[in-house]
DNA sequence: GTCTATACGTCGATAGAC
DNA sequence: GTCTATCGACGTATAGAC
């Protein structure tokens, strides 16, 4: 959901006194997002990217609400399908696909540390916008996981004597780990455990 | 390390002056758990705990340095070896270890916000008292559940073509992400997706 | 050594001018 | 639609009472 103020993309409704509105609200997104993957979430004040933005911070306030919706609209933006640098193959197992994820992810470690941030505060109380980002999205993702494996039992790439809502949910969880893990310490063995996992789920010889 | 200015708990530094500081600080650390135990870690600011406390601010400063020492102290301080409600049974397998970490920690969701709010600080730069903490945790837990893994592929508990340290990180990963899940979503499927993964880990009949 | 009082700069949020 | 001004709360630092 990278907006939800805007309800149907489909027919434009920036027109009129909305036009530039929309269009500054996007630009400063833009911006952000730069800011964000090459500098992490330090200086994450709404004032600091006030300044690199160029604008005053009640601005942003003003377009976003607060400073969490803020980072909530950074996140979804930088990671909306289009801007997204290459789709996972079809066949890919749930684990190819988040380890695929981990691979663009190095790319970009402020956007993992945006992430991460979001989700501890999404765990405290009083944060609604990051609440309904992080349960958003870890239930849509353990849906579209469980779908593949449920998919992918079927044409016998993964065992069928698991549960496809159990390992959607230990995928998730594992990768999500295993990259806090590898950020803190690049010694971590992200991708022999990922490997591993992978190689688990699939069917015995 | 639950408190690096204490050189050797054998010889019983609280002497003359000290005894009072130490004895305080240690009210100070035990007050403060119980706050974060039912609160969880809103409300967490040097100026409210030291409200709860019954000091000013600057007192705390004076004890812990900084507001993260005193999140990591209370954190350690309240997963020590003794505050332990239950031991883990000696022959329990990696995941089993980490079934009755999740299961007990259900009983005070705080110190389990407070956990993933020092893992995310960890992952900012700058704040060096969080990182020390997240890295030697995940460092020591992983060697330990990897020495747990040896033995147990030994024993035949655990298949023995899996890499030890690789298993090591993925139940870490698991069981953070997981405990993650389920803090936001309590229809997450935490326990089957532990066990799950207890069983694959396990030798093929 | 223990602790209070106090001050500084920054923060997110908001009200109101333009 | 965007600014300036202002608010209360924050973490940190320091001086000095005891």
């Amino acid at each position: 959901m990278p907006d939800e103020t805007l309800e149907n993309p489909e027919q434009p409704r920036a027109r009129g006194a909305y036009a530039k509105g929309i269009a500054r609200r996007q630009e400063i997104l833009d911006r952000a997002i730069e800011v964000f993957a090459e500098r992490g979430s330090d200086r994450t004040s709404l004032r600091s990217i006030a300044r690199e933005v160029g604008v005053t911070h009640a601005a942003l306030t003003h377009y976003f609400g607060s400073l969490e919706e803020l980072l909530v609209a950074v996140y979804e933006e930088s990671t909306a399908p289009g801007r997204q640098p290459d789709a996972p193959a079809d066949d890919a197992t749930p684990v190819e696909m988040m380890i695929e994820s981990a691979r663009s992810n190095r790319a970009i470690p402020g956007l993992v540390q945006l992430y991460s941030t979001l989700v501890a505060t999404a765990l405290e109380e009083g944060h609604p916008a990051a609440r309904t980002f992080a349960t958003g999205r870890f239930t849509r993702l353990r849906a579209r996981l469980a779908e593949v494996v449920r998919r992918q039992q079927e044409s016998g790439r993964i065992r069928k004597d698991v549960d496809p809502d159990a390992v959607a949910a230990l995928v998730v969880a594992a990768s999500d780990g295993l990259q806090t893990q590898w950020l803190l310490d690049e010694s971590a063995p992200q991708h022999e455990a990922l490997a591993l996992l992978d190689r688990l789920l699939r069917p015995a010889l």
